[in-house]
DNA sequence: TTGCTTAATTGGTCTGACAATAAAATAGAT
DNA sequence: ATCTATTTTATTGTCAGACCAATTAAGCAA
């Protein structure tokens, strides 16, 4: 009696897409080709319409496609954006409960490296956009605008990454930006104090990269999110108490 | 006249899709529930089974939802592992053709903050575990086992982030090495001295993990994976040379 | 109790039809 | 001839209903 392992049944969709999902990666589909339409692809397939339909819908979710109806309508190769990693990390972090401290602590792991590696990469242009962030960020700190406030700082926090120009990085970091500002308390931030300090921060980060001096912009970097951090527990213990 | 934004049209299988997401990720419908037959989510929603089918889909593909056929099969509602965000990584780094030098520096980023929490968060099954991977490191760089040893390495590298008990961390580089196990050139790894060097550096780090310091978990793991990074580019150049 | 058979339940797939949409083709007006 | 309004057409979106396949519960027999 051999001993057979559950065999595996995959799906009649799953294995249409994966095979567009090959042609696809493997660039044989190339970002703006069309697909065939749905009742071709069936004909092609020896697939029944409704299960193209669900083979698509997949690439679809995956970002690999993206459909349109009406006349010259379809199914076109699309180039993944972070979006889809967005996505995935932002369901792992709802659905799996994951403690505000555990994202943070990711955040303060990929920044600093992040701002060496902006420092060392930077074009002009990414100077000129994290600055005008940094003047959104003043300009709403002296206007009381809190919500602005915290949008801008997220912003400015995404476009030095960004300026590293490693778009993984990018992309983990917008990931897992969105669902730090998803909770952050408005709280922390109505001290001018605070917002100074973060500021100056800033100011200093942003003084190390235009001079592209990486460890300078890592140091400092790994200071601020680690003050952050601390602000954060700060506000959290006084709020428990 | 007014001028109107061009009008979303979300599908019927969106809508169903977004309502049951909602009630997952907000815990009204917990791990292991199970949801209504295809049928019956019909009848409820008022929409046909096709559409039923393919908001199930698309739900299944954020893992949220895990289906199975027969008699009291239907779909339950999972707990999300980390599998969503290494398929949608690794559909990003393939798909947008990430340099792997990016894929790297990502890595080489992510892996010292880690080594820290690991330092400091340990406990003594996850430091055996990571003595286990050195063990098997070991054995197959002493046989001259060059894919096991791609293999025991990488394991290593995971086990030690697993260590610092950061969810997201984990799922980070698990995805991550996913990529680099993919296209890792096993040449590299011919010569004993480079092996030995990585199985020493390897050493130090899990003595500062042991030894709970987390700046020496850092400051090693930083030298270990810059090492590696001027390695690789080193084997590159020679390939290219 | 144990094992086999049967039936019920559920997802998987197919077929065919119609609705909604958007581009292209056409007709008409200036 | 050119712009505009209308009609045609190609395509996805949705639905209804049927049957197949897989799985398990229930019934039954040894």
């Amino acid at each position: 009696m051999i001993d057979i392992l559950p065999v595996n049944v995959p799906k009649a969709a799953d294995v249409l897409a994966g095979i567009l999902r090959e042609k696809i990666l493997q660039g044989e589909l190339p970002p703006g080709a069309d697909l065939p339409n749905e009742r071709d692809l069936g004909g092609q397939s020896g697939l029944s319409r409704a299960s193209v339909r669900e083979a698509l819908r997949i690439l679809e979710g995956e970002g690999l496609i993206a459909t349109r109806v009406g006349r010259n309508g379809g199914s076109a190769v699309a180039r993944p954006s972070s979006a889809v990693i967005e996505r995935s990390v932002g369901i792992f972090i709802r659905g799996l409960r994951i403690r505000r401290e555990a994202v943070l602590e990711t955040r303060a792991a990929i920044e600093p490296p992040s701002a060496r590696f902006a420092a060392l990469h930077r074009t002009d242009a990414d100077l000129q956009e994290i600055e005008k962030c940094h003047a959104k960020l003043q300009q709403a700190s002296e206007a009381e605008d809190i919500p602005a406030y915290v949008r801008a700082n997220l912003d400015w926090h995404v476009q030095v990454v960004r300026a590293s120009h490693n778009e993984l990085l990018i992309a983990f970091i917008s990931a897992v930006s969105q669902s730090v500002y998803a909770d952050t308390d408005v709280e922390g931030f109505n001290s001018v104090v605070v917002r100074n300090a973060v500021i100056r921060a800033h100011s200093q980060v942003m003084a190390a990269i235009r001079a592209r001096d990486g460890d300078a912009a890592a140091r400092r970097m790994e200071r601020h999110v680690a003050a952050y951090i601390t602000d954060v527990q700060k506000t959290q213990a006084s709020v428990t108490a």
